[in-house]
RNA sequence: GGCGGUGUAGCUCAGUUGGUUAGAGCAUGCGGCUCAUAUCCGCAGUGUCCGGAGUUCGAAUCUCUGCACCGCCA
């Protein structure tokens, strides 16, 4: 071990048989966002994402198009695959549940609970619908009938493989009381917390209904359940069980799995329920963020309202988006996704505040330095003031970006912006030009600017890579070279350095 | 039905262990600058802090109760 700082993030598996949509986006991105500043603050990070393959679902709809499971994966997968490219994610793997790897690991994993005595062979009983060849609780049925497609239901029995989750019960409890963080935030923490006192059962791990997935090992009527199957990718990825190239010592235990609310329980209480009982330790974090409504509606299908992020990224360019997705909302609770107020955000925070600062700075040192960049001279009390506030905020987002709380991260990034545009407004360049004897205060004026807007671009990088390297490129910068350790203290920018005036980073929208 | 949460300016929210005139951003109004993508900077508001009762010298903050909304579970 060698005492490099390491990271491992993940997003969850995405089932194939969805197409990627503004949810998906999100997470991919807000794991993207972090995975870059982990790496600008020193550590290697390995960033997993990728598909979830399996299940009655998938086989039925591939059915259906006349195809094998595999080729509708190979398909979907493409889809997602393409989406990250274009959203700028930067994920270091990719697995898919349908990998020989992953295949390996699962049913190691079975096997290692089985020999434990955690998984034993039962019978399953619920309601049935033939026609949807789907078993359903008691509590979800309608009027006795199939919540699909209305038909009636049968009771029935499965023979099915068992874990023993309900043997974890205390010890999960007091996982997550001694470890206030495991869940966040914290009112999704206190709902899992009530959930596992009303008391765990042991969970049905096998299906024998169709055949698409990873069979039991040493029963191959058996095809493995799909959260058992899933949840698994988090170590398949890594290598597990094997160690050969020591990544998964290196990477285990996860630093946070970062999910939609709506598969917490499955994070949260089965898979460190599946890691106790295989022995593994549990990931040190999970955070379920919320959900996006649209329009101030839910979305979805019917309503034809789910937004389609390669539309978006067309039309809006994708560091508005990424902006934009994580500014508006705190990560954590829900949100909503209107055109007026991505307009808004576009136009007032990223062309008033940050593009124009970037172009009435570089005007100005073109127009009265002819774009040269000059030694700055004595510092004043307004400089020290600006220097200050700069260094101070590299430590507070810092905070929110430990806390995932993106929202607060740009918004302390944009008091920098604002601070850089009062600073201009304060020191009135225009007003010193006009005096020759002020020609070294101009210049001193002007670099401090510049400087402002190195570090900003530094900061904004994570979020706008795109952006980020515009800035680096305009001040002469190394773009590809973003440490935030070497290069958040003040007074980088090397005099002498021909800066050119910049087109505007990001035009604004008219609208009607 | 059980458990948990929320209700503060037009909107989105912040309000630490109860303590002076209740805050921020956006929107609105007014003023200033002219380097800039008609951009930027400053100033100004407005609030029965959901209703009611209580504890206290003092409550947005604690207790009880009512109403409304939300989440999880059944």
């Amino acid at each position: 071990m060698s005492d490099k700082k390491r990271f491992y993030l993940s997003t969850p598996i995405y089932y194939v048989n969805d197409v990627p949509h503004i949810g998906h986006a999100y997470t991919t991105l807000a794991c993207d966002v972090l995975a870059r500043y982990k790496r600008a603050r020193g550590y290697e990070v390995c960033f997993l994402t990728g598909t979830d393959e399996h299940g009655q679902k998938v086989e039925k709809a591939a059915q259906a198009k006349g195809e094998t499971p595999l080729e509708l994966a190979d398909r979907v997968v493409k889809r997602f695959q393409s989406l990250w490219d274009k959203l700028n994610i930067s994920n270091t793997d990719f697995i898919r549940t349908s990998q020989e790897r992953h295949k390996l690991a699962v049913q190691e994993i079975f096997r290692n609970i089985e020999a434990k005595g955690d998984i034993y062979l039962g019978e399953y009983e619920d309601w049935y619908c033939t026609p949807c060849e789907t078993f359903w609780t008691e509590t979800n049925l309608l009027d006795g009938n199939c919540p699909d497609c209305g038909r009636p239901t049968d009771k029935l029995k499965e023979e099915s493989y068992f874990f023993r989750m309900s043997k974890y019960q205390e010890q999960l409890l007091a996982h997550i009381e001694a470890n206030p963080d495991f869940i966040q935030p914290k009112s999704r923490r206190n709902e899992i917390l009530s959930f596992i006192r009303e008391g765990l059962r042991d969970l049905s791990i096998s299906r024998t209904t169709f055949s698409w997935g990873i069979p039991v090992p040493g029963n191959d009527k058996h095809v493995i359940y799909v959260w058992f199957d899933a949840l698994t990718n988090y170590i398949s990825a890594l290598g597990y069980p094997n160690d050969n190239d020591g990544e998964f010592s290196k990477f285990w235990p996860c630093d946070v799995h970062v999910i939609g609310k709506d598969i917490l329980r499955f994070h949260t209480v089965y898979w460190p329920t599946f890691l106790m009982a295989a022995g593994i330790p549990l990931p040190e974090k999970v955070f379920a963020h919320g959900w996006w409504t649209v329009e101030g509606q839910k979305m979805s299908k019917s309503l034809a309202n789910v937004v389609e992020p390669n539309m978006l990224i067309d039309k809006y360019g994708v560091d508005a988006i990424r902006y934009f997705l994580l500014r508006e909302v705190p990560f954590g609770l829900d949100g909503d996704f209107s055109h007026t107020a991505l307009v808004h955000r576009i136009n007032s925070d990223l062309a008033n505040d940050l593009g124009n600062l970037v172009s009435r700075s570089t005007a100005m040192l073109n127009k009265y330095f002819k774009g040269e960049l000059t030694s700055p001279g004595e510092t004043i009390d307004i400089d020290k003031i600006l220097q200050d506030k700069f260094t101070k905020q590299v430590k507070v987002v810092d905070g929110h970006m430990e806390a995932l709380a993106f929202n607060k991260a740009l918004q302390s990034i944009w008091e920098l912006v604002s601070a850089a545009n009062k600073y201009i407004d304060d020191s009135a360049p225009w007003t010193l030009a006009k005096d020759d004897a002020q020609r070294e205060r101009l210049g001193s004026v002007m670099y401090n600017l510049l400087e402002a807007i190195r570090m900003i671009g530094l900061l904004v990088t994570p979020f706008m890579p795109e952006t980020g390297a515009n800035i680096s490129k305009i001040l002469g910068v190394d773009p590809t070279d973003q440490h935030l350790e070497e290069h958040d203290s003040w007074g980088l920018l090397k005099p002498g350095t021909i800066i050119e005036k910049a087109t505007p980073l990001f035009p604004r929208i008219e609208t009607e």
